[in-house]
DNA sequence: TTTAGGG
DNA sequence: CCCTAAA
């Protein structure tokens, strides 16, 4: 049997501007993406999944510094205090919406969508899950999200402790719990005194949001013994407020190719191969497509104990659910997004988060600034070592931003029937804490083009106050396994409540994936680094650290078919279903884009000046040995687009300006070099000539 | 593994 | 950046 169930997170009130698909650069991967399948639909949801984490959460962790984080989105005009005591009140965004309230609907899956444009851009395996849309809203402020960050953190038994934790990207998602019965939609009240500052902000805690898996659920049983249900969001088809309602549709084998096509009950494995059925349009609004297997003998537990890590982290999940249950708090908070200047630099970041405030005479550095605007929240512990780039000006424009809404994929999960609700809640809670829990990464989108130079200002990319903002889109994208970057242990270390389980443990309880299609590939979501969240991805453009932002979006887009979390061991120890062997999951996570900078073009050029091309490996050795990520065929590749850079006109160079100097002698060098191998050659030839 | 190139 | 054929 299947449950068909679509919930959809959004703001009431918000237009659905246009929204460019964001999309991956037209020449994306081509390799990638020929080794997508029908599973992109689950990457999809799956960003949107995050996508909504980010914004309910507002934010991660990440820093390194454990600062606070805030949050992203600037306003232009308004001038919010700084002061950290600025509450919202205080918040011009705030007039005329001190009650903010974020709606979770629930709708039939046939119903037709309504205001979100996700669907759309959905329809498309590449497309981004979620759009955030900005615009120059003068109204709807209210609507838009704040991202406030919980004020007292550790505080036990606080919502914003809750917060925190899922903004560290370890919180439970279970402690919310989505109202499946109720019709009325949920809302969730922010504090008006919620304070917005670059410092801990007391957030926002949600209530009144009834116990979604509470919900009876009508579960028809398979052949196998196993229930199939699959969970999605939807947008509320009527309008702006999202009603809960709660549709389970039975999965005959008659319906199934109707309903999306995964349930014919036959065999797990068929389930499988259904899966392909995205043909469906519905399947096709739906995207997503996550199955989710558990063990039959899960019994009260729902799930296996793989050892005694993950054991410990189902216990704490499950702590958490229930204790999110009893206080029906609910992680997702609609936020403003405040552009926090704080966060600035490395040691300072008391904020990095998804949060602008629209001060004015902020004279940040361009990257900040557009990494701040970007929605990503500057990691705090990032150090922004910019000081050489050449400072931009940023005036006094700030543009506002603001997030229409998010989805959350469709999640099938297959359970047997002897299964208790209990283990059948906890198993949809893995489910969904899973995805949800793997992060996601932010792209801006202008105009329908990702803007990728992480380093370009805002205005600089076009997107200024007075632009058409509605063209500036961002994209959420679900984490996929990708390991965080390499940083420091700085780079990782963050704050999170004690209690607050690690990002890594929190996935290996996960339960066994199955996602549609036969080809998906099912991977522990959190491989290698624990340290994998939010805001591990969110930025930074540091030499040494990578500056996921953009690229990493795509990246992300072409892997979420990555998203699917498995646990290894539970899919072998539970043996329900042949599950791809995870060995090449991480396909090929693309890795993230880190542009050279100046300095280090400067040394290449050095070091090819004197080692010549074709020497690629002695090249890394003398100038960028110290350089992890950078592998000879970066440098040589590099040294490809620099030539090429060089030859081009300077209105055609795009991205951060490499000086003239260096180019001139890039063309010398390259000049010079292929001539030498073209004498060498000469030479071989006539020797070979000489011998025969 | 490195190179060299196309994608 | 990725992927690969070649070396």
């Amino acid at each position: 049997m299947v449950l068909h169930k679509r919930l959809d997170y959004g703001f009431n009130g918000y237009q659905v501007p246009p929204i460019p698909r964001a999309t991956r650069s037209a020449r994306g991967r081509g390799n990638i993406r020929k080794k997508s399948d029908g599973n992109e639909m689950c990457a999809f949801d799956l960003l949107t999944t995050v996508a909504g984490k980010l914004l309910l959460e507002g934010e991660s962790t990440s820093n390194s510094s454990g600062k606070d984080r805030s949050a992203v989105v600037k306003d232009p005009t308004e001038t919010v205090k700084e002061n950290e005591d600025t509450s919202l009140k205080e918040n011009p965004y705030n007039e005329g919406c001190q009650e903010r309230r974020f709606f979770i609907s629930q709708i039939v899956s046939e119903a037709p969508v309504v205001n979100h444009c996700l669907s759309k851009s959905t329809d498309t395996l590449s497309g981004p899950a979620s759009v955030i849309t900005s615009s120059d809203c003068s109204e709807k402020l209210g609507s838009a999200e704040q991202f406030i960050h919980g004020e007292s953190k550790f505080e036990s038994g606080n919502c914003s402790t809750k917060a925190e934790q899922e903004a560290s990207g370890s919180g439970d998602f279970s402690s919310c719990t989505l109202g499946a019965e109720s019709k009325k939609p949920m809302n969730i009240d922010l504090p008006i005194d919620a304070k917005l500052s670059t410092n801990k902000t007391a957030a926002i805690c949600s209530s009144e949001f009834p116990d979604l898996w509470d919900r009876k659920y009508s579960m028809l049983v398979g052949p196998e013994n196993t229930v199939k249900l699959s969970l999605s969001m939807d947008p509320d088809p009527f309008g702006s407020f999202p009603v809960i309602r709660n549709d389970v549709q039975l999965a005959n084998k008659d319906d199934d190719e109707k309903s999306c096509g995964c349930t014919q009950p036959s065999t797990r494995n068929k389930a499988f191969r259904q899966a392909p059925c995205l043909e469906d349009w519905r399947m096709r609004k739906l995207q997503a497509s996550k199955y989710w297997e558990v063990h039959p003998q899960s019994g009260e537990e729902g799930l296996v104990n793989v050892d005694g890590e993950t054991s410990h982290v189902y216990q704490n999940r499950k702590n958490g659910y229930m204790s999110g249950r009893s206080q029906r708090d609910f992680p997702f908070k609609k936020r403003k997004l405040y552009y926090c200047n704080s966060f600035s630099n490395s040691n300072g970041g008391s904020s990095d988060g998804i949060c602008s405030s629209p001060k004015k005479n902020i004279n940040r550095d361009a990257s900040d600034y557009s990494r701040a605007s970007s929605g990503a929240r500057a990691a705090a512990g990032t150090s922004i070592s910019k000081g050489a780039r050449a400072s931009f000006r940023s005036n006094d424009s700030h543009v506002k931003l603001k997030i229409k809404s998010f989805r959350v994929p469709e999640l099938f999960v297959e359970i047997p029937e002897n299964a208790t609700v209990g283990s059948l809640k906890r198993t949809v809670m893995e489910a969904v804490t899973t995805i949800l829990g793997g992060g996601l990464h932010i792209g801006v989108v202008f105009q329908g083009k990702k803007v990728r130079d992480d380093n370009k200002t805002l205005f600089q990319a076009g997107i200024s106050h007075e632009g058409k903002l509605d063209a500036v889109g961002f994209t959420l994208e679900p984490n996929s396994s990708r390991a965080s970057p390499p940083l420091g242990p700085e780079g990782r270390s963050r704050a999170l409540p004690s209690e607050t389980p690690q990002p890594l443990t929190r996935c290996s309880p996960a339960p066994t994936v199955i996602c549609n299609g036969i080809q998906q590939r099912t991977y522990n979501a959190f491989p290698d680094h624990p340290g994998t969240n939010l805001s591990n991805f969110i930025e930074s453009d540091h030499d040494s650290a990578p500056s996921p932002t953009d690229a990493s979006l795509e990246k992300n887009a072409a892997d979420s078919r990555a998203l699917v979390p498995v646990a290894a061991i539970d899919a072998e120890a539970l043996a329900v279903v042949p599950m791809r062997k995870p060995k090449r999951s991480e396909t090929a996570q693309r890795r993230i884009r880190r542009p050279f900078s100046v300095s280090e073009v400067e040394a290449l050029v050095q070091a090819v000046e004197k080692l010549g091309t074709g020497r690629w490996r002695d090249v890394k050795m003398r100038a960028f040995d110290n350089a992890k990520h950078r592998t000879y065929v970066d440098l040589k590749d590099k040294w490809k687009t620099l030539v090429h850079t060089a030859r081009i006109s300077p209105q055609q160079r795009r991205g951060e300006p490499v000086p003239q100097e260096l180019l001139d002698r890039v063309l010398i060098a390259h000049g010079y070099w292929s001539q030498q191998q073209a004498r060498q050659q000469m030479k071989h030839q006539s020797e070979t000539r000489l011998l025969l």
